[in-house]
DNA sequence: ATGACTAGACCAACCAGTCGGTCGGCTAGC
DNA sequence: GCTAGCCGACCGACTGGTTGGTCTAGTCAT
């Protein structure tokens, strides 16, 4: 009831970071200029510095709200699973139905903050690992308890981390997959085979309560 | 023997090439000045556009050059092995050898050249595609010679791809594996067995003919 | 002398960040 | 309940430095 529409009456804080998304999005990390930024935002330079130390700290918050956000979605999804298996099934369903919706936000985490000389990069790594450690957590317990041979989880993680980033950043530059969801059965197969799990039982009836919430 | 040591008296074309190589590995696609590539090439800003009409056509020129030379390695690689399921794994330990000998070629490969807007975005992705149309013919061919059972090929390739990138990229940022080619057997294992194949009988005694040039 | 190639001063555009100042609401003192 | 003054939020002209790209004046091999 007291929510706006869209972003019109938010916070002024709130406002820059929505427009900065749109605008990295768009033109890439060094490409987002503060100047188009508090344009989009409506706002102004000074407000802009009065909120942020430096356009590097704003992007750190803004990357920070969303992996958090991005976090705590996937972490839902996976509460309600029975096994190991069923929450990396359902964090990977998960993952691939959020970015399918939010396009700004796989845009932005996905591809336009990396590659931005070593020490940007190395300070955004923190964020891209915390996904990897959350599928190695599960695949851990999973071989615990007996669900999967003993392996190289680490590795593994990371392997199917870098998949799914490849197939979606393919579906952001090409538009396919369309829908990317599409793309999740074969995916989970995939990746389930590739841990030596049977595939075709830890796909169906998942993630029935993450397609909620939008923000 | 008409070769010079390192790049002392090779064409100022090259050198500038060179140079720009290292300064985008070293600071990024947009950090890359210039001025700074010119210095080191001990060249000078007239000579750098005699030879480019502009930096974005500069880097075109150095990006279609690293993956020509890597596209010509892999396929090289390829060449001597017995069924479409040898090349692929052979291909996958070549790609993982050679980006381990050149961090910056992978550096500026793998994550220097991406999310840097749109349109940069767009050009760059043919080249990504090479890669995994190399492997997907492969994995077409193992299905038609029934090595592997029929599956989504276009997709698992693009899976192989980001897997390989991902895993490669943390290396590049956090020196782990060390070496990076320790992780080349547990990510054939994987790989292997997403596509339904058995892992061991494709790792042992490949790519001998692939560890001799450097470049 | 000619033309491929190099040198480096120069320029306009742009950029992150600064600074003096405005505005509206809140509180203290009376 | 009125006003003086304070303060957090906000504004936008301005600055100093950097950048990609241009231009003219050369050099040197043929």
């Amino acid at each position: 009831m007291s929510k706006a529409p869209a972003n019109a009456a938010a916070a002024t804080y709130d406002r820059i970071l929505d427009a900065a998304t749109e605008v990295i999005a768009q033109r890439g990390y060094s490409g987002a200029g503060v100047q188009e930024i508090i344009e989009r935002a409506s706002s102004s330079k000074g407000s802009f510095y009065f909120h942020f130390p430096s356009k590097e700290k704003m992007v750190e918050a803004l990357v920070g709200r969303m992996s958090d956000k991005l976090v705590e979605t996937v972490q839902e999804a996976m509460e309600g699973q029975p096994t190991p298996l069923h929450r990396v099934a359902a964090s990977i369903d998960t993952l691939v139905s959020t970015f399918a919706r939010q396009r700004k936000v796989a845009q932005v985490l996905l591809l336009n903050i990396i590659g931005h000389g070593r020490e940007t990069d190395r300070r955004f790594l923190p964020m891209r690992e915390r996904f990897s450690q959350m599928i190695q957590e599960e695949l851990d317990a999973a071989v615990s308890a007996d669900q999967i041979p003993p392996q190289d989880t680490a590795l593994v993680s990371q392997m199917w981390v870098g998949a799914l980033h490849e197939v979606i950043l393919r579906w952001l530059l090409t538009g396919q997959p369309s829908p990317l969801t599409n793309a999740t059965p074969p995916l989970q197969g995939a990746l389930m085979r590739s841990i030596g799990a049977e595939p075709a039982s830890f796909t169906p009836a998942i993630a029935a309560s993450a397609r909620r919430r939008l923000s």
